[in-house]
DNA sequence: GCCAAATTAATGTCAGACATTTAGAATTTT
DNA sequence: AAAATTCTAAATGTCTGACATTAATTTGGC
């Protein structure tokens, strides 16, 4: 574990120097880590440095951290709900602060989920349509906030994306379709407007019961020209305003 | 910015506390956040408790440090290569910690980069063009060792996606495509294998520059038919030996 | 009026101590 | 002898206080 002194502080080369070592493979998972009083003596630095480090790789959950007799730092290993939760926050705040268009986060959005539409037609379970049913009642719902209705839109998706039973899949896909949601938030419908959405959802949802994928896909495609157009709308709209 | 005390430690409520402010916007992008000292009697916790729970945030790229008499603690703006960067660590550990079989890593990556095959096919520059046959050419080279054909391999396909000119797009497909070269690199391509392969490139490049998204897409798909092949065989020689 | 030195306010690091948690060993009890 | 309890040790979690380092600001001298 050597350390590079030009870059950052010391905490940040120590957590930097550890971090490479688990990628490396040279920490295995459950490996654990030498205690903090044994770092500090390593790394010829004071504990509560080492500590810093230590608390930046468990922020990005490449360890795990137990007290007690037997305690100390412990490599993690990343399940798919961590690693889930790590990429929306950070597509979110990635999408928010640096103005990118509606325009570009819908086309990204779609064309990656299309990339799931023929496997899901293939592989879709009793399950995930039944999820996706649900949903779609649930958004026939009058009366429905704004922030409900996308909450709705976004498990549909999830429901579609998951019915590919592709655990890898899932993961990329979740960090493009929620990350989206705080932009579609910014898009009021109206009852008129849902009213298409849902029935594009159905056509989508029967597509995939009958297990054509292309039918999939150009539902897909057709809601994505929808949204589109809704947005533009919208923005129009706003302009106009000011 | 309240504190839920029930879970973690002080430093682990500190940082979700102050996340959640910058996640829903009360902090602003550059904007200074407290000085630790003011921080530590805001929460009624001592200053390295503060500052561990600052090296998490810094850990996400989701603040910076500045010393000096008007440094501090600022909101920082996520730019695309760091994103790009904490997406790749994540996925690279998520698929090697896993046992993530390569058939569902390669299935999923693949699915991933056909969604940009009309768009890349649409939009693409010269020079994304030339970037694609320069690394066509370097596969061609005799004597590269299996680590450089990979990398090689994935400029290619990042040159490919760049095409669809959609940094949200590139940006999500940087995970699935680098995240696979660990496993890419599990198995060693023979010279006659890897002449199907800087085939099926020209392929693909042919095709964009043709602006054919249709042969894209197909060409994609052998591609990955190849690719499954190729590992199913190593690995069936791997089970043999044991 | 301009340049250089002192000031100042902030983070970075260190040292030592105490608190808390937990596993395991030692002890006591049944 | 077995089980329950207590004790102990090792580790992380936290606090206090201090000093080092950095960089903007102010002040002083020329």
């Amino acid at each position: 574990m050597k350390i590079d002194p030009t870059t950052g502080g010391l905490s940040a080369q120590i957590a930097t120097s550890i971090r490479d070592a688990i990628i490396a493979g040279d920490l295995l998972v459950d490996q654990r880590l030498p205690s903090e009083a044994e770092l500090a003596e390593q790394f010829n630095v004071s504990r509560p440095t080492v500590r810093e480090a230590l608390k930046r790789l468990a922020a990005q959950s490449l360890i795990r951290t137990q007290r007690g007799a037997t305690g100390g730092a412990f490599v993690n290993r990343i399940t798919f709900p961590e690693a889930y939760a790590q990429q929306i926050t950070t597509s979110t705040l990635l999408l928010s602060m640096n103005d990118v268009s509606f325009g570009t986060a819908c086309e990204a959005r779609f064309a990656l989920e299309r990339s799931c539409a023929t496997l899901s037609a293939a592989r879709r379970t009793a399950d995930h349509l039944a999820a996706m049913r649900a949903e779609i009642h649930r958004q026939s719902q009058p009366g429905l906030t704004d922030e409900a209705f996308c909450a709705s839109d976004v498990s549909f998706h999830r429901a579609l994306v998951d019915g590919a039973c592709n655990p890898v899949l899932s993961y990329q896909l979740a960090g493009a379709v929620e990350a989206m949601q705080p932009l579609m938030n910014m898009v009021t419908f109206s009852s008129r407007d849902r009213a298409r959405i849902v029935a594009m959802h159905i056509a989508i949802a029967d597509a995939v019961e009958a297990q054509d994928g292309a039918a999939v896909a150009s539902g897909l495609i057709d809601l994505e020209k929808e949204t589109q157009m809704l947005a533009e709308g919208v923005f129009a709209e706003r302009a106009a305003q000011n």
